[in-house]
DNA sequence: CTTATAAGTCTTGAAAGTGAACTCAGTCAA
DNA sequence: TTGACTGAGTTCACTTTCAAGACTTATAAG
């Protein structure tokens, strides 16, 4: 299977990677939550080459992840902001944050921390239920089909 | 820059995306919340090119998030697990999936749904602070660098 | 004019991915 | 004892994508 026919899976999660999961969109994406906003800045933060970075980008805010906004007229000069869709990504992107944080810090420990303004601690993340707002575990959860599942039953 | 340089940033979302975030294990790791094993499996149910499954699964083992476990002598034949490690990916997953629910389900809605076993309801995961346990938006968060930040200075 | 800045685009060799065929150890059935 | 079959890979001949740097475009500042 070609990586460009996954969004037609019907899978949330295929369809997610689909537009997330290439080598470099979640890094651009939590520079992003960083404030990083433009060509430039994105450049020099990652290191990406400048082809992939305008390709990137584009597919980011052609799926509305990212929208584009004029900063300066004459000469034009765009930069990028995050969408609700956007903003909506936060919890991907600090699971994967903390994940390295637990397994990959140094004896330095983890290179950033997250305070929890509401609290004023600093935290991590944890998986919690939207219905009872309990922590949840990988053993509490049954996952289901919600309707019909196609198959091929030829 | 290139991909396997990534390892080395003093970020942690770049080293865990050194291991998860290149465009097929995320879906592999998926997979094995599923209760998917085998390769035969993953192939099949991926469609994935065999060479590249086969690396990627070397990949996951060597980086501890699963384990190559004996299931048959003679001849001798290996099923992949989650570690520890693996299951501390559940919250990502779990993120990239209601995501994808909730921006590309159809007008059928999400295929999939999540039973919490615990409190009887079909979920969405919630991003909660493991101090407060309250949930966590992005704007609550300040990010901050948890000791001496290693600049180029020249 | 000349240089500088920001946001890209173009080019070219290197790396990674794709799909089909092939290998290898062993089972089972005739 | 041959022949088909299974599961887990490996190999090969392409095709696609990526990396790094040079080039382009619009404009301002000196």
């Amino acid at each position: 299977m070609r990586w460009g026919d996954l969004s037609e899976q019907n899978c949330s999660m295929s369809r997610s990677l689909a537009v997330l999961g290439d080598r470099w969109t979640l890094l651009i994406l939590r520079d992003c939550f960083l404030r990083v906003r433009r060509f430039e800045e994105f450049q020099a933060s990652l290191g990406i080459a400048r082809r992939v970075l305008s390709e990137r980008l584009d597919k980011l805010v052609a799926e509305g992840v990212l929208r584009r906004e004029l900063y300066q007229e004459r000469p034009q000069r765009f930069e990028y902001r995050l969408t609700e869709k956007g903003l909506d990504l936060y919890p991907v992107i600090l699971s994967l944050v903390h994940w390295g944080d637990r397994y990959y810090a140094g004896r330095a420990g983890p290179p950033m921390l997250h305070r929890h303004l509401a609290c004023g601690h600093d935290f991590r993340s944890v998986l919690a239920c939207s219905e009872c707002g309990e922590a949840v575990r990988p053993q509490d959860v049954a996952p289901h089909p919600c309707a019909v599942i196609r198959r091929k039953t030829g």
